[in-house]
DNA sequence: CTGTTAGCGCCTTCAC
DNA sequence: GTGAAGGCGCTAACAG
């Protein structure tokens, strides 16, 4: 490895000197700095950045934590990279584990101090292993957990989507309507807040709730989606309107009920959460609430900039809005 | 910040001995032990990666460098992980940048450097600009485009998918199939590639090829294949068979079909690459081209891997085999 | 304008 | 079994 005092050496300078060429941090000599200039491109020179974050104590660099890299999380981090680069810093990614269970250990704590600051997303962990994240540095919390108090956390209004999908579809005529994907936990994840939503929109209608009508699904696949439906449709449940948990569940839903001959949404209309970009060509649309990732994006870049920036103030925890996507999945579409 | 040195005068011992007792290098006494992870609990103590890194002169840690998080990249990138994983070191993805002009200055070469081995997924770089990466660090180039011959790269065999996509939708009956999203490039590129792929077909068949069947697309949306689509379909062109440069592309076409009540594949049948998950479940289902991430991810992580072990070969240039995915888009799919 | 000194936090080497 | 010195590559602060 090239380093700077070889580049000093080579141009007959102080290690100082070069580095001040390149950082141009203190005026050099036209000619020295030519010399030192030269002797960068004899060399094939490149910065240490490993030295230069120890020795600055930063590395102008945050981390943003998935559970994986694919579908909803890609989408996100798409959104993310441009705000964090804009206040001159790099984004990277890391996965924390498929297996949830080891989600922590894929990603010490120790790992956290290579970055100024993290944007964790919160799948697997509940608030008890959180609390156990101790760092120094700047993290905020995406996902739809609970999580402990003193962590900053943006989370989506998973209730008020849910609410609004089943409602448009109560109102479009559906009288059944299966909560796809959801569960009946009485702890705050995602897939209970919006089964509440699915519920809260039937008791506006006057409508009544039955528990039958929600069905979980072993692994948030499309194919056990499908498998899924497939024997709920096979167990004669009447049903005649879908509230999928995710748009990757409503995917699965679409195949099968094209598979058993089911028009939508003629005969069951269907709504999605996640407006994943696939939605829209979906024929006939996939009507979805949109998780207003821009929205996440910005609150969470917003208040990891603020405490990077030295902010002390209590935690805060934001609920950023969504709306409803209107498609040809639901009557009323286009 | 807590280091080492205050976890030793906390257990009274020298900054060896902590470090000893946490890397487990040199035996240390029981008590001692006992005093100095006492101490690690108290002051909350973790290690500095980077001094680690610098100290070790490695990182243990491999960058895939893609650009952009969602779609292709993000599945790929979950193949690549457990593999990168295996040997003991961590995974971070990074994104050049959205404006393929500027794709290297995103990431420079300095940033390289912090990695003990590069993917780097070779979107928007030409040849000219790739020989100007002087990186001392091992790096394995991923991607469609031609490389410079000392790059080990690894890319799929994009003409055969697309003849064996064609070629199935010749011999189940089309005659007028849209080479939508391809290009009459003459370098290697993925969209002038796969476009040789459908004229060989055609040849195969004793078929004449027109250009006025391939249809560029500015940009490498859905949404700009269903409009770029519509505008074909309007024009009067007639067609019974679509072969879409990417399944991203294929959903475009799905879309614009739908919307002008074209079945699928009765009136027009369809094919596309990348096999993205979407796929197996976009009703009839889409055929399409597999392109082999799990085969591309092992042969770049092996290459990746056998360089970091000190192996000094000849660069290899791998073409990834792939397959064609029957469904029900095309005739004879399930 | 250029050079010297010192130290970021860790760990290899060597002494005790 | 434990400790002291030294340096990985870089740059802030000061000296000349």
């Amino acid at each position: 490895m090239v380093t700077m005092s070889d580049v000093a050496r080579e141009a007959g300078v102080s290690v100082m000197t070069v580095s001040n060429v390149l950082n141009e941090r203190l005026p050099v000599g036209a000619p020295t700095r030519a010399r030192v200039l030269a002797a960068v491109e004899a060399l094939g020179y490149e910065v240490n950045l490993t030295a230069r974050h120890l020795r600055a104590g930063r590395t102008d660099t945050v981390a943003l934590i998935v559970p994986s890299f694919h579908d909803y999380f890609g989408e996100v981090a798409d959104q993310i990279a441009p705000l964090v680069e804009a206040h001159g810093r790099h984004l990277v990614l890391e996965r924390t584990s498929a297996s949830a269970q080891h989600e922590m250990e894929a990603v010490s704590v120790a790992r956290l101090q290579l970055y100024d600051g993290v944007l964790l997303s919160v799948a697997g962990l509940d608030p008890e292993q959180l609390s156990r994240v101790r760092t120094s540095k700047p993290i905020v919390l995406l996902g739809e957990r609970d999580v402990p108090d003193h962590f900053d956390h943006v989370r989506l209004a998973n209730e008020e989507g849910a609410r609004l999908a089943t409602a448009h579809m109560i109102e479009r005529g559906s009288r059944r309507i299966l909560a796809l994907g959801c569960t009946l936990d009485r702890t705050h994840m995602m897939t209970s807040d919006r089964r509440v939503g699915w519920e809260v929109a039937h008791r506006d209608a006057g409508l009544p709730v039955d528990d039958r009508y929600v069905v979980p699904i072993a692994t948030y696949s499309s194919e056990t989606a499908r498998s899924t439906l497939l024997d709920v449709i096979a167990s004669g449940l009447p049903f005649d309107g879908i509230f999928a948990a995710t748009d990757v569940i409503a995917l699965g839903a679409v195949a099968a009920l094209a598979s058993r001959g089911l028009r939508v949404p003629d005969d069951v209309q269907l709504a999605g959460f996640d407006n994943l970009e696939v939605s829209s060509f979906v024929p006939p649309g996939i009507t979805s609430v949109d998780p207003n990732h821009r929205g996440v994006a910005q609150h969470a870049v917003g208040l990891l900039h603020r405490r990077m920036a030295g902010g002390d103030g209590p935690a805060e925890h934001v609920v950023a809005p969504v709306s409803l996507v209107v498609r040809g999945s639901t009557r009323g579409g286009r």
